[in-house]
DNA sequence: GTCAGTTAGTTAGCCTAACTAAGTATAATG
DNA sequence: CATTATACTTAGTTAGGCTAACTAACTGAC
């Protein structure tokens, strides 16, 4: 299966790139549909994706993973809260932090949403052959641990 | 290499939908800060890429693709238009249509970035392996042949 | 302890990009 | 030929992004 290996998957970083970008780009577009039952917004399902996973954390520190600035995160989180989906508190050592939490309905939403997604990309993956899922699976797994290096901060 | 491969990169479509998933929210997340330089939106790069690609083609259809209604398309192209990266014109067939056209400049102006985009990719390609790049590729390959099935309509 | 400077978040005001509703021009049809 | 359908535009609204300017709270140097 894996003759002459090199003839048509370049192993060249350039061209690697190029085809992963359109997939990556391709697969985002096509599972987008499956947000719109959430009636949530894809700035706000994104976020309460980050307070969900990533635990209760400052108000500055969701925006800079979100690549928005802090004014723009108080707008999303202040729609999130009056949803009832997320939780402000003062952090305890530092008064001025405002920790954002999810709640039971936060974190049930979030799952729904997700689980809309992965079922919708689940059927494209259920045109590949297992092996053609296996070799997705664990191209999917290096990137994301070669994407977690150099992490700006946590 | 594929000893007993079913063990951690399952063939299960719903866990490898989860990590292709994650995979490509972060991939697209780190390449956007490329865009910057562009001087473009991200809507309008991404409306300018189609047309570049693409061919001439009808603004209700670019809308379809870009899934936007289309007055958000009159106005998108309004802005690349004034920036001379599009051309309008009327359909031969049917005047009714406006076909949208990419200049030279536009066609430059988006390979730049383009470029900008995959170079940056290529970075955190680096970090892999050869084998493992020939894996993302060829995952990537088989991805774009299981999503170009069942498009809407051309 | 208090004052200067920094940091975290909010508020105000603006812009772009999305939407819907309604209008115009050209095609297609009974 | 009148009517209906289609392709796009215009007008007006809302969400989500930005910067600038503000308040509250922390930190360090007297």
């Amino acid at each position: 299966m894996t003759g002459k290996a090199t003839s048509r998957p370049s192993v060249e970083p350039l061209a690697v790139a190029d085809r992963l970008h359109s997939a990556a780009i391709r697969v985002l577009r096509r599972v987008r549909v499956a947000d719109e039952e959430s009636g949530l917004s894809a700035a706000r399902l994104s976020a309460l994706s980050v307070v969900v996973y990533g635990g209760p954390l400052p108000l500055g520190r969701l925006a800079e993973i979100e690549q928005v600035r802090a004014p723009t995160m108080t707008a999303l989180v202040r729609g999130l809260e009056s949803d009832g989906l997320v939780r402000r508190s003062a952090g305890r050592r530092d008064r001025r932090v405002v920790l954002v939490t999810a709640t039971a309905r936060g974190r049930r939403v979030l799952e729904q949403a997700r689980r809309r997604r992965l079922e919708l990309l689940a059927t494209v993956l259920e045109r590949l052959t297992p092996a053609e899922r296996r070799q997705v699976g664990a191209a999917a797994a290096a990137l994301l641990e070669a994407l977690s290096i150099e992490r700006p901060r946590a």
